[in-house]
DNA sequence: AAGACTAGCTTGCAAAAAGCAAGTTAAGGG
DNA sequence: CCCTTAACTTGCTTTTTGCAAGCTAGTCTT
């Protein structure tokens, strides 16, 4: 389980899509965050085949991101939780969520909104920096090699730049 | 092409990960972001077959996300670079690189750096909201219906809050 | 007390997607 | 000529996914 090949890049966007980047998980985390937890109320809400969603959130209960907890012995019943680890993947689907709404919605309008409690109002995120606060976008970021890069990584960034 | 059955769902989360979501799409964009634009560039550095590649680099073409461009006739040769729409997926991937650095980077560090042009540093997304400028929080958000729900997305929000 | 129903699965089999290796096209270079 | 490069395509195998049915341990209905 989960998408080896991934695992193996050396990259923090390609480890967790290992696990992510199988199809529907990232959707079952969407309903975690909706507050859906029991198998057959997200089952029923995406049209996943039961097969494959046990199969998910046993990989996402392997991966720390959702928890399996009994909610009723006799019968034996349970529910799925996000961890904190989960909760952390908040922006990941947030992002998405911009994005989809600006270039998926139709004419009426999102199909979700999201309320910021602080303020009360609407909104919909806006990815700053934790250095300066100021936002970041395409135009002003730029990459390079961190502490964690492995010798090919370094190679083929001075290579780039040589270029 | 394309998963089918997220498009249905009338989700801008489930909408983008109908091309998003299958393997290897989301690992093709990060290389667009870090500036790789050939064709065996990026086979070479995910280690992706190129039937898949070649498939994926398509359906990006097709979802204006990555535009195909000739740099030489004779020998007619192409590269692929972002267009607006694909940059601005730019959060997602920051936002997957944030939680890939916390959760699943080595004792090194993290592979990968990124820094903000406006003020130098290296640095890491945070979400804010986009009305009261803000960090968004998993606590801080909760979900309603927006103008684009249908009706079974409303009936369900009634029921869960009746509950 | 028999039969239907519920939640949360598992199993078996068919269909679709991904992986792998080899081949193709249209040059250019030695 | 023959070798190499870029950007693929084709054919075949393996892995995932989808679909339908079945199972288990209880509760509810009549």
């Amino acid at each position: 389980m989960a998408i080896q090949a991934f695992a193996e890049l050396n990259c923090s966007i390609a480890h967790p899509l290992s696990f992510l980047g199988e199809r529907w998980s990232i959707l079952v985390l969407r309903d975690l965050f909706l507050g859906r937890r029991r198998f057959d109320e997200i089952q029923e809400s995406l049209g996943v085949a039961t097969n494959v969603l046990s199969q998910r959130l046993a990989t996402l209960v392997d991966e720390g991101i959702v928890e399996r907890r009994p909610y009723s012995e006799h019968p034996e019943r349970f529910e799925y939780r996000l961890t904190e680890k989960g909760k952390d993947l908040q922006p990941v689907l947030l992002a998405l969520l911009r994005w989809g709404d600006r270039y998926t919605a139709g004419p009426e309008g999102a199909p979700l909104e999201t309320v910021h409690a602080d303020c009360g109002k609407s909104f919909h995120m806006v990815p700053t920096c934790s250095e300066c606060g100021g936002v970041v976008e395409p135009a002003n970021v730029t990459n390079r090699p961190g502490p964690g890069a492995n010798e090919e990584q370094r190679r083929r960034y001075a290579e780039r730049r040589a270029a």
